[in-house]
DNA sequence: ATGCTTGGATAGTGACACTCTCCAACGAGG
DNA sequence: CCTCGTTGGAGAGTGTCACTATCCAAGCAT
């Protein structure tokens, strides 16, 4: 199929292609003639990937690149393309060392992850995962902003998360290949986000009107 | 305290305050002569939240303000100011209502909130909350890219939200005046969702070590 | 052969969140 | 009293980002 059809099947205009080709977003296609090339069905559903990425993800298309580029790395076995590829999801600015808040994120967050029992980062010696640090940063501004939240405040977080991260592996192992779980993962993280905060609205409005709500 | 201050003690730059000032999301300050007013504690704290909205939950500042207006409307009860200010938050493109996935996502987030016995929107005779589009686009956007889930995948997420929305709204209640408990729920709705994202994630590298990870 | 269409390159657009530059009016030190 | 740095206010400018519009020469189709 040409530019012109993906374009057609995917809904994306030729000239937001013509970008993600130039991004490298995309692979280019098979080069027909000096001025043509064809494109397949992995140019398709590549193509719909950035833009589940892009859109309903808010991924920049910087990181969108080297998320694919984790995915397609022969070097690496599964864990380490799933790895690889989360990390370069956006995960907001770095803790501010110079904020004594960040002191008090650093603590809870440890003593959280200690009493979750996972065994994560500044203590196992692996690299520490930008989703620390995103958690880091987020506890120092609840702190700062007057709502500090203990490690018990935060334990029915984790432990719910937990529970579905078994079911987000249950569902990515439904797919056969490899190949395909290392991206059903990556899809299923960030699709899932949006999923997750709208139900979680949606039950905080359910809660709040079974409290409150006269009506 | 003069801007000057008052940038000091927030960290935030006079400029950024100023554009603040000019964008409404800061009142004036009480007027002292002809070139000087004077701030005051209610400004800083309203300053922070601005910034954690805005830096932490990455809402736009016109959806901040309207945030904001709504959390200081008078004419509202508890749950009318915090429904509006929730409703104020950023919520994704609308359904595209042209697309068969859409037909099928909203289909699915129907019998899922059925299911859970929620009595949202669509039969109740309500306005359609933001995060029910959410919903729809982001099951829409699964089934588009050929991850299909059922209301069976998604049943535990609602369970698991459900049981967090408690415990939220617990946090809530601790705050003594309904002004403050409004304030509480819209910066614990907006900064515990980097909270539950990173704990998702790090559950998930937990659970991907767990189950095929040698080290 | 002539009038679209294609792939490729370059430049432009619009939204956004600041940030810079001016300016006249203060106000504290000498 | 007179500087001289500071203040609040207003407008224009900046950098980033994700596109989008315009050209162009080389096909292909009729």
């Amino acid at each position: 199929m040409r530019l012109a059809e993906l374009s057609a099947r995917s809904g994306v205009s030729t000239a937001t292609i013509k970008y993600y080709l130039r991004e490298g977003l995309l692979p280019p296609g098979r080069r027909v003639t000096a001025t043509q090339s064809e494109y397949d069905g992995d140019h398709l559903r590549r193509l719909r990937l950035v833009r589940a990425l892009i859109q309903v993800g808010g991924v920049p298309v910087a990181s969108a690149r080297e998320v694919l580029a984790a995915l397609a790395d022969e070097d690496l076995d599964r864990n380490e393309r799933l790895g690889r590829a989360v990390w370069s999801l956006p995960h907001g600015p770095a803790p501010d060392e110079d904020d004594p808040a960040t002191e008090v994120g650093r603590r809870t967050a440890d003593a959280l992850l200690e009493q979750l029992g996972w065994g994560h980062g500044p203590a196992s010696g692996e690299p520490v995962a930008p989703a620390y640090g995103m958690l880091v940063t987020a506890i120092a501004t609840l702190s700062r902003l007057g709502y500090p939240c203990s490690t018990e405040d935060l334990e029915p977080y984790g432990r719910a998360m937990e529970q579905l991260a078994r079911t987000d592996l249950d569902l990515v192992e439904r797919y056969g290949t490899p190949e395909e779980q290392v991206a059903a993962a990556v899809a299923l993280t960030v699709l899932y986000e949006p999923v997750l905060l709208s139900l979680r609205r949606l039950a905080e409005a359910e809660e709040s009107r079974r409290r409150f709500g006269g009506k």
